[in-house]
DNA sequence: CGCAGTCATGACAGCGCAGTCATACAGCTG
DNA sequence: CAGCTGTATGACTGCGCTGTCATGACTGCG
C-alpha cells in the first residue's frame, strides 16, 4: 500500500494533502474550496485551485462518502426493456438528478425476475446510495422493503413500505380515459382495449381510465385483450379483433401495440380508421410517420421526472420539510388519422380480406392517411 | 458524528466490527468472508453469515473502495437519447457488466455539448470508477483524454488517447455494404442514402459501407441526404428524393428515418417497394409491422455488449494479459416488404402526386405490403 | 480601551473497510 | 521430535476525506 505508482504505473492520483502543501495550506482549507463552504478568503480559494489545476487534482469521492455518510448518489432500478416509455423517464431523470448534483447508479430487473425489485434495491442500497428511483414497477405484490433512505416510485402508486417514499407520474389514468373518450365523442358506441401486461401499473391505470371512461357513459364494457407492450403482440391482438367482426373502435395501451394492430387489421381488409379507429399512447417519435398517422395521447416524461426528483431530493436533504405535491401533468390527446367516425352502415365483407391496399373512398372520412402527419399536439 | 441513531432516525447501520463481534471473532474475519477469501473455516464463515443476517448487516462500498482503491464500478458515458441503439446497448452493457461483478454508473451527454464527454469522463473519474465505456460517441474532434482507467469505446474506432483504450463494435460498415450490396442484387442501377448526422461514427460507418458497395460494382454515388435519425427527417429526405424523380432504391441508416423517408415517398404517390425500395437499418421492434414491413439489418447489441464489457473487465483486472480481439459479429439482413426490383419501366407520373393510396398493382413485384411480417432473419 | 462577535484557518480524530504482518496450531517429513 | 509447510485467525494500520473544535486576526461598539 504504499503510494507512489505501482509497478511503473501513473504516478499515483494527487490526494488533497498535496494541493493543500503547493498552495501552503492546510488539508482543510482544501476541502472547504471544493465543497464551496464559507469562510475561505477569496486569496487562499484562488491558490488552492492554482495548485489543483496544476496538479490535476480530483476528488476522491469514495472517501468523501465514507467521511460525509453521503454520496451524493441516486440509485435507479428500472426494467431491462429499451421501451420508449421506460427509456425516456430514465433520461429525464439523469438530467434532473445532475442538475440536483447527484450522480446515478443504475440497475436494471429482468421482467419476470422474482423479487427482482427487492435485490436491485439491495444491491444499490449497497452501494451507499442517498435515495432510490424505482420506475415503472412491475407488482410483485406488495413489496414492502424497509429502506431507510426515500424512495421515489415513477408511475406507480407508491407501495413500497417505509415513510419516506414519494411517488410522481400516477397520472395516467385521466390521460387513458380522455384517450377512450376522444373515440366516444367521435360516435363510437363502444370501445375496445388492448390492454398492457396487467403486472404494470402502468398498464393497470389505463386499463383504469379506458373502464372509467366507458361506465361514465354507461356504455358496455367489451372484453378486454393483454398485450405484452410490443408491436408483436398488438398484431395478435389484431387478428382477434378483425375476426370478431364488431369492432369499431380501439384504445391500445400503447404506441408499439397499436401499430402492430393496425397492421392486422389492415391485413385483414379493414381499413384505418374508415372500418375501426385506433388510438394509441405515448406519442413515440414515428408515431407521426406510420400508416396512418397514429392518434395517441402524449406523455410528460421529463416533467414526471422532474417533478419526481425534485420531490426526491427534497426528502433527501431536508427530511421534514413538507412534501410538495406534484403537478398534475397536463393532457395532451395528440390527434392525427388513425381516428374517425364509426362507419356509417353495417360494415359488409368484415373481417375478410378485400384487395391489398385501399382502393376507393366509399365513407372514407377526413383524416385519411395520405395528410400530412399533425405534430402540433392538441392540449386539452 | 455520534453513532447510534441520529435524532431518533434509524439506530444506525451495523458494521463489520458489529458482526464480528456478535460471531465472537475479528473484523477482518469478517472482511474474509464477505470477500470470499481462501483460509476461512467453515464454522467460522457460518457463524459470520448467521451473524450478518440477525443485524441486517451490509457492507459499506465507499469503505470499501477507500481501502482497497477498487470502486468495482463501472462508468458509462451515453447520448442522452431514447433512440432504440443506444438504449439496447445501454441495457445490454448493464446487463454484461452486472454478470461480471460491477456496478453502472451512467451519465448522459446532451448532443451538442461542446467537450460533453470529455466533461462526462471527468466526472466518473471523480467517482472513482474502474473503468469507463463510452458509447456510440460523437466526433468532437479526437478528444484525447489522458485517463488512468480502461476506456472501452463502443461503436467507435478507439479515438480517445491512451493507451488503456479498447473498442468494440466497430463492424458496422460490412452491415451497412450488405444492405446496400442487397438492393443492387435486386436489380437496382444504384442505390441512393439517408445518411444519420455525420458526427456520429456509427453514421459514418454505414455511409462508408455503403460507399464500398456502390465502388465496389463501378455504380455512381448520387449525393447523400443527412437526417439526424428521427422519422422528421427522414419524412423531409423523402420529399427531397421523391421529388428528384430517378430514386428506386434508398438505405436509410436507421429504421426510424426508414419510416418517415417510406411515409414521405407514399404522400408523394409512390409505392413501396413498387416504385422505390427502402432498407432500414436496426430492426427496431416495430419494424415488421410498419407499412410496409421494413427490410432492415439487425444490429447485434447484445454481442456487442458482451464483447465489450468483457474486453473492458480483462483490461481492469489483468491489464497485462492479451487483449483478446472482439468477435466479428454477424450479417443479419432481414428481408421484409419493403425491397423488391426496379420497376420495369420508365416510371410515368412519378414524383407528382396520385390519387391517395395504391390503386392496382401495375408492376406491383413479390412482397408487395400485404405479405405478413416476416420475422425469421435471414443469416448470411 | 476592552470585550463580544464575525471571519478565516488549522489540528485532530474517525468514517468502515482491506492490506500487511504476526501468530498459532495441524499435519508432514526424515 | 526438530524443522517444515500449509491453514486459520487476529492486531494494527491507513485509504482520503469531512466534522468538530480550537485558535487567531480583525471588526465594531459601549
Amino acid at each position: 500500500m504504499t503510494r507512489v505508482g505501482g509497478r511503473g504505473g501513473s504516478p499515483a492520483a494527487p490526494r488533497s494533502v498535496d494541493v493543500a502543501r503547493l498552495a501552503g495550506v492546510s488539508q482543510k482549507t482544501v476541502s472547504r474550496v471544493f465543497n464551496g463552504e464559507r469562510y475561505v478568503s477569496d486569496e487562499v480559494r484562488r491558490r488552492v485551485l492554482e495548485a489543483a489545476e496544476e496538479l490535476g487534482y480530483r476528488m476522491n469521492n469514495a472517501a468523501r462518502a465514507l467521511a460525509s455518510g453521503r454520496s451524493r448518489t441516486i440509485g435507479v432500478v428500472t426494467l431491462g426493456t429499451a421501451l420508449y416509455g421506460p427509456a425516456t423517464l430514465l433520461i429525464g431523470v439523469e438530467r434532473a438528478a445532475r442538475d440536483a448534483g447527484y450522480a446515478l447508479r443504475v440497475v436494471n430487473t429482468l421482467e419476470g425476475d422474482p423479487g427482482g425489485v427487492a435485490g436491485a434495491v439491495e444491491s444499490l442500497l449497497e452501494q451507499g446510495v442517498d435515495g432510490i428511483v424505482v420506475s415503472e414497477p412491475i407488482d410483485e405484490g406488495s413489496v414492502s422493503l424497509s429502506v431507510d433512505v426515500p424512495v421515489l416510485v415513477l408511475g406507480a402508486p407508491a407501495v413500497f413500505g417505509g415513510s419516506r417514499t414519494v411517488a410522481a407520474g400516477v397520472g395516467a389514468e385521466p390521460l387513458a380515459r380522455a384517450a377512450t373518450e376522444h373515440l366516444l365523442d367521435l360516435g363510437h358506441v363502444t370501445v375496445h382495449h388492448l390492454a398492457g401486461p396487467q403486472g404494470w401499473f402502468a398498464a393497470r391505470d389505463r386499463l383504469g381510465g379506458w373502464r372509467a371512461a366507458l361506465s361514465a357513459r354507461g356504455r358496455e364494457q367489451p372484453p378486454v385483450i393483454e398485450g405484452d407492450w410490443s408491436a408483436e403482440s398488438g398484431y395478435a391482438a389484431g387478428r382477434e379483433f378483425a375476426s370478431a367482426g364488431d369492432v369499431t373502435a380501439v384504445f391500445a395501451a400503447n404506441d408499439d401495440m397499436a401499430i402492430g394492430l393496425i397492421r392486422a387489421l389492415t391485413e385483414a381488409g379493414l381499413r384505418v380508421p374508415g372500418d375501426v379507429s385506433v388510438v394509441g399512447f405515448d406519442d413515440v417519435p414515428v408515431a407521426a410517420y406510420v400508416t396512418p398517422p397514429l392518434t395517441t395521447m402524449r406523455q410528460p416524461f421529463d416533467a414526471v421526472a422532474n417533478d419526481g426528483i425534485r420531490l426526491l431530493v427534497q426528502a433527501i436533504e431536508k427530511p421534514d420539510a413538507e412534501p410538495a405535491p406534484a403537478h398534475d401533468p397536463p393532457v395532451e390527446l395528440v390527434v392525427r388519422a388513425s381516428t374517425a367516425p364509426p362507419p356509417t352502415r353495417k360494415t359488409p365483407a368484415r373481417g375478410r380480406r378485400t384487395a391489398s391496399g385501399s382502393s376507393g373512398s366509399a365513407h372514407s372520412p377526413p383524416g385519411g392517411d395520405s395528410r400530412p402527419p399533425l405534430t402540433e399536439p392538441t392540449v386539452n
